[in-house]
DNA sequence: AGGTCGACCTGGCAGC
DNA sequence: TGCTGCCAGGTCGACC
């Protein structure tokens, strides 16, 4: 799925077209997205005008004028979409009262989407981590973390109990910048090793940000668009290229179960 | 208890 | 062309 950076970007562009429209009416195309009964999903959210809409970690939460929450996990493939045309992968279409209409879109049908009363009824808020951006995610949190565990870097930056929003690309390329290798245990990084690490995470999820997030194959934003940060990448899905730094190849492991894309020459 | 791994789905692509 | 196997941005639960 989109991670922090597409998430975000997708979050700006749904305020900007969607804010204070109200839902006319919700046709489920495919029911198997939903977490609850589609009546229920269906009733809670026609006739609810949308306040604002935040992002926790890689959710979207769309904030409805009855105090609910309708929550949208995108997973790997979900797409929002503001006025883009219907296609086969179209799993739930939202229409406003003024015309216009949002497609959420599900190639792999991992996603899901539910409306809530209380964020904390999403079990997954309740276990996240903290926000990057946040003052709570900072280098003395992290050393502590750190110091707990005997898993590699790359694994601890993709537990979403640890710090939210940071999925396999970006991990790559913060530990690329940080000159980390992604296999060295997180307990062995040094105490200044941790706050530039802490200052690439943020860097790193800025610029991706800037540049309207990486895609990859499924990533579009609010509008169908795609990101502009794939372009940038350094290491991530570059097996066999050069080392933007050193110029050696770009190698690939696997860690975590995941592809993982590192330079073993310039990150120790 | 911490940590790893497969399952959940669909589809694109490389290789034969 | 057509088949097989591998790979994909996330998360959860079973298992060691």
């Amino acid at each position: 799925m989109p991670e922090l950076p597409e998430v975000e970007t997708i979050v700006r562009d749904l305020n900007k077209s969607l804010r204070s429209k109200t839902f006319s009416n919700v046709i489920v195309h495919d029911a198997f997205v939903l977490r609850q009964q589609q009546k229920d999903f269906i009733r809670r959210i026609k006739g609810q005008a949308i306040s604002k809409i935040t992002r926790r970690g890689k959710a979207v939460i769309v904030h409805l004028a009855s105090g609910e929450f309708l929550i949208i996990q995108l997973m790997m493939t979900g797409q929002l979409i503001a006025n883009g045309a219907k296609d086969l992968h179209t799993r739930i279409t939202f229409n406003f009262s003024d015309g216009s209409r949002l497609l959420y879109n599900d190639q792999r049908r991992f996603g899901q989407l539910r409306v809530v009363a209380h964020l904390s009824e999403v079990n997954h808020f309740n276990i996240l981590g903290p926000e990057p951006f946040s003052k709570d995610f900072n280098p003395s949190l992290m050393s502590e973390a750190f110091h707990k565990t005997i898993r590699p870097i790359k694994n601890v930056l993709l537990d979403h109990t640890f710090v939210a929003g940071i999925g396999n690309i970006y991990a790559c390329e913060i530990l690329f910048r940080s000159r980390l290798s992604p296999r060295r245990q997180a307990r062995r990084i040094s105490r200044t090793e941790v706050k530039a690490m802490h200052r690439n995470i943020i860097e790193v999820l800025e610029e991706a940000i800037v540049h309207r997030g990486s895609s990859m194959r499924n990533y579009r934003d609010g509008a169908g668009q795609k990101g502009r940060f794939n372009e940038r990448l350094a290491v991530y899905s570059r097996q066999g290229l050069p080392c933007p730094r050193c110029q050696k190849p770009i190698q690939r492991i696997t860690l975590a179960g995941r592809g993982t894309f590192y330079c073993g020459h310039c990150q120790k």
